[in-house]
DNA sequence: TAGATTCTTGTAACCGGTTACATCAAGAGC
DNA sequence: GCTCTTGATGTAACCGGTTACAAGAATCTA
């Protein structure tokens, strides 16, 4: 950006570039006069800082490096808003890196932070942290978000999985519901084998049978498999999705095959995304406060940028919120797919 | 971030600092003996280059700015979703700022960028574009997004919320619709003003009287409207709302009130968020690509940082999307809010 | 084999800030 | 009036890279 530097301020206000630099990072010993000549020159000129040149000096950038799988679908959105509103509070600014699916363009993305940011957040639920963060010094500060088990002595976010999936399996039983199947996430994503073990534990407990299919996370994965229930007639009473954009696919499929939610068959889904109350029927979930997340996220970075030595994992517990997509029913004998194709 | 420094690379290969860097940025006068070297060394030691160190030197940061009023909603996560697909794909970084409400922030924003990136990206509907870029050099390169009239000679993306508006008015009268009440934005947001002026023009256009109310473009003041309208039993038969948020607080209302759309009313929104094709009845709106919006605006950044001199404006035209809240009325005398208190 | 040419490598200045240290002037103390 | 202290200001090194230019080595030409 073409600019005025500190020299040219300094050489218009006829004063050595160290007392520009003190009037303007208001250091208090500076005469009034000369504060006041700095100050004229500077706004003459419309003078502003460099911030890369300042960064360089202080080796503090005022800036945080975001790490994310991607940037689709509203959780990585409230994500953001969320971290967001910490930085701003505290004057940093968010630079945004995506890694997409695969280590290799991760390592890439936090190698082009070094130098730019004074810590990073870091969230991977779908590839392996040790092998991510092996490319790290040591000393860099770094915050994971839910990240799969790994050996890094760093502090930690982490939503309660398995608790949030075991309320959910106990939920649709206590709702009457026997046959219910999981919609998993894709293999290997920490968040998506958490919440099928959950599943798969609380309905062991209930002496029930898992179900499971696999899915994307992504609302189209929703939508092919409640299609596949439908055309296979299966006998399940309730589908427990592990996000929530699939659970809304599995709406959006019943609905057009004619299937009652939740007379029928009830649906979960995981996360409380902004639309999960929006929708109608409103759609059961279990609540992460999404935003609150990454504000912690950013809170515990800043801390230990500050110097705090807390490497605790912190585990917020989901918490399950009941609307209409699981109301118990109110005819016991019409339930399920086969329900309606009998 | 404490690190390996291009000197202790130099230093543990015995070589040149100045070999070192060509060694790694792939220069071709390098004797593979001595390359070969540096590799190692660099490996060794674990070496990642300091980005700010190099963009200081270079003038050059890989990094584009982004200021935007706010984080809220659909609308700019999926802006931002767009600006970085097309910026990952080049190579380059997102820097966020939000400027909230006032422009003093706004100005602010701006200055905590320079020296920081290569160029902006400024969506500011809300404040006076002059005001807020007059702080800008002109050299520095910026792309503007649906900002209000001004005198800067920058490109601009913008969307044309005039022809939107008196495509959906047309619509809603071919669809046999005359009471039609238009909840606009904020007063004094671009966008609002030139989405109220274009239903203005059209509903004059059909011979039909404006009938305005205000809100905010969050869903809580389309949900606030639609309860007085429904209280004081107004006489309108359709709502054309300024945004989908608001369409969306409107439909909840109308929902819990018990009012049929699109029998008793119709409901129209602007901008096409994932959202209004999920919800049920499906929202009827315009579609403006938002995450292409965000695509061009960085794709036209880096040609000026590129050196282009285009500063057109590029006016995009939303397309309207019909769905269900705005299906023909089938019976056409339980209509308006009325038929429901009658 | 000497001289010209080309290629490789190193030295040091530079990008635009901050700040340790030196310097100098003014006021205090005698 | 002279020294000592204190405070304001300037000089120059530094942050970690890049690169113009100089210098030296290797190759080519006659």
């Amino acid at each position: 950006m073409a600019n005025a530097t500190i020299r040219d301020v300094a050489r218009a206000a006829d004063v050595s570039v160290a007392s520009v630099s003190r009037v303007l990072n208001r250091h208090e010993n500076v005469r009034p006069a000369l504060r006041e000549k700095v100050e004229a020159a500077a706004a003459k000129l419309g003078y502003v800082p460099h911030a890369g040149a300042r960064s360089l000096s202080l080796a503090r950038s005022n800036a945080i490096g975001v790490v994310l799988p991607e940037l689709h679908g509203e959780f990585f959105s409230e994500l953001l808003r969320g971290m967001d509103r910490e930085a701003s509070e505290r004057g940093l600014q968010l630079l945004l890196s995506n890694m997409h699916a695969d280590s290799a363009r991760g390592v890439e993305a936090l190698h082009t932070m070094r130098g730019r940011v004074d810590g990073l957040v870091v969230m991977a639920p779908h590839i392996d942290p040790d092998q991510l963060l092996s490319h790290l010094p040591v000393g860099v500060p770094a915050v994971m978000v839910n990240c799969a088990p790994h050996h890094q002595p760093r502090p930690e976010l982490r939503i309660d999985n398995v608790a949030g999936a075991r309320m959910m399996v106990e939920h649709l039983v206590a709702t009457g519901r026997r046959r219910i199947v999981h919609l998993a996430g894709p293999a290997g994503n920490i968040d998506a084998e958490e919440r099928l073990g959950g599943y798969e534990a609380a309905m062991a407990d209930a002496g029930l049978p898992s179900i499971v299919e696999r899915g994307t996370f992504l609302e189209d994965s929703g939508v092919s498999a409640a299609e596949r229930w439908v055309e296979r007639g299966d006998d399940v009473d309730a589908v427990f999705a592990a996000n929530d954009m699939m659970a809304i696919g599995v709406l959006m499929a019943f609905r057009r095959a004619g299937i009652a939610v939740p007379d029928q068959i009830a649906v979960a889904g995981f996360d409380d995304i902004p639309l999960a109350r929006l929708i109608s029927p409103s759609l059961t979930t279990l609540r992460i406060d999404i935003a609150l997340l990454g504000e912690r996220a950013v809170a515990r970075l800043i801390e230990q940028i500050d110097g705090a030595d807390d490497r605790s994992i912190e585990l917020r517990a989901p918490t399950l919120v009941v609307r209409d997509t699981t109301s118990p029913r109110e005819d016991p004998e019409n339930r399920g797919i086969r329900g309606n194709n009998a």
